[in-house]
DNA sequence: GCTCATTGACTGACCGGTCAGTCAACGAGC
DNA sequence: GCTCGTTGACTGACCGGTCAGTCAATGAGC
């Protein structure tokens, strides 16, 4: 239990700051020095270059993601897939949640002008889709899925899912109204009720979305077991929570 | 009809290729000025800022498929609707239009951080989920399409093909396999399988996607009237394509 | 000869990265 | 338990290079 955050943690929420408070295309390394309070120097002693960096702190949020979906590997099929969707739902409130997706979105849009960069955002894909892939084969065995194309399905649903996320989040939050709750949510009750229930098989029973989120909130690594591995050194604002 | 192309026109056609060449967060005034064999300082003679010249490339980008939907206005509700979906899908060859999406979408990120460029975003999303919800309304008086939720259908497509795309853009060609037709068109062809079919009153007929798609290719502007406005000096590629 | 379009040369700001050096912690030797 | 050499973490000043933007001068058309 060491208190003292590393410095490399530091650095990596100072990415994530900074990232949120510039952008992508406006990011310097006096930027992210400045959101961690340390100097330029100290960045370029433990990453050689800005590059490295960055897909330092890609590997890291993916691999966070990693674990929070391995924490609820064991819950039953229709639960999981609900509160995989309601993972990428954020409240217009959640400047957190949102500034991430934001920061991540960014990181996104170099992925076609550096290999390193899209090698962690396939496999970030590979996580995704595969990790609905996986929850759509556990539910077809279980039987309370229909037997459907499974890597079709989960395609679409990561696709419409990123994609009403990528809407809200480059639309959003100074011209937004306030009992708007979200592009995302919307799109998220609708996946449920056009593509989700029509899978299943008599008799299963689809959850309420909000259930699923308010779960997800109040228990965001997942209950399964307290020592999760990121035990020790977890960083007290949760830090990364997604990934692409 | 002048054959001699303006210098805004000019301008805007070598942000385009400096767009497609470079991608956003590398553009240079330079880069955009060597594009179309202009001075940098001339660029900066018709828009004072980099900033005023990438605002107005996405005024006239969105106008552009504010044309181009308008000259379609009065095509049937169902054909309109797969051809709206087939716009969104493009083979893994067409890498021009792909790398104009990949600016585009760097273009976006920048929303959050610009409330101009934010404002003209807004404007193609008004567009986009515009003109589905008008398809849908026209197909439902026309008793085509069930009486659905017009908005959320709309959101939904609009939400799918967005976020199909651009997936596609941002794993390119590492995850690509080669018999993919691209990522975009499984996701297109699903939605229309299980978003659109469903929508259909009884009779209706789904055109297919191949058709459409190549229905545009062929005719890019929409039949309507030959003396659309770009005329005279479209550019062989078709310039710009889409807006988001 | 006046206006407007256009240019090349220029500037100040700022970027990523380097480098010489500071500082606290730690262990070895006595 | 004090000193001293060593090491790893860290910093401020600085460098070459690049960027957006300026400006005086030139040319074209009327």
């Amino acid at each position: 239990m060491s208190d003292a955050p590393s410095a490399a943690e530091e650095i990596m929420d100072g990415v994530y700051s900074a990232l949120r408070a510039h952008g992508y295309a406006d990011l310097t390394m006096r930027d992210i020095a400045d959101e961690c309070s340390k100097s330029k120097s100290l960045l370029h002693y433990h990453y050689d270059t800005k590059e490295d960096l960055l897909v330092a702190f890609l590997e890291y949020i993916v691999s966070d993601s990693e674990k929070r979906i391995a924490a609820r590997a064991d819950d039953p099929p229709v639960e999981r897939l609900v509160q995989f969707i309601g993972w990428f739902v954020f409240a217009p409130d959640e400047t957190d949640r949102e500034a991430f997706h934001i920061a991540l979105l960014e990181l996104r849009t170099q992925g076609p002008f550096n290999e390193r960069i899209r090698e962690e955002l396939a496999r970030s894909d590979r996580l995704l889709r595969g990790t609905v892939a996986d929850i759509l084969a556990d539910g077809i065995e279980a039987g309370v899925f229909r037997e459907v194309d499974i890597e079709e399905t989960a395609a679409m649903i990561v696709a419409t899912l990123d994609g009403a996320r990528t809407r809200q989040i480059t639309l959003a939050d100074s011209v937004r109204e306030e009992e708007d709750d979200g592009y995302t949510r919307t799109v998220a009750e609708a996946t449920l009720r056009r593509i989700v229930e029509p899978l299943l098989t008599e008799g299963a029973e689809l959850p309420a979305l909000d259930t699923a989120i308010e779960a997800l909130r109040r228990d965001p690594d997942g209950g399964a077991d307290a020592d999760a591995d990121r035990g020790a050194d977890a960083d007290p604002d949760g830090g990364a929570d997604d990934a692409e």
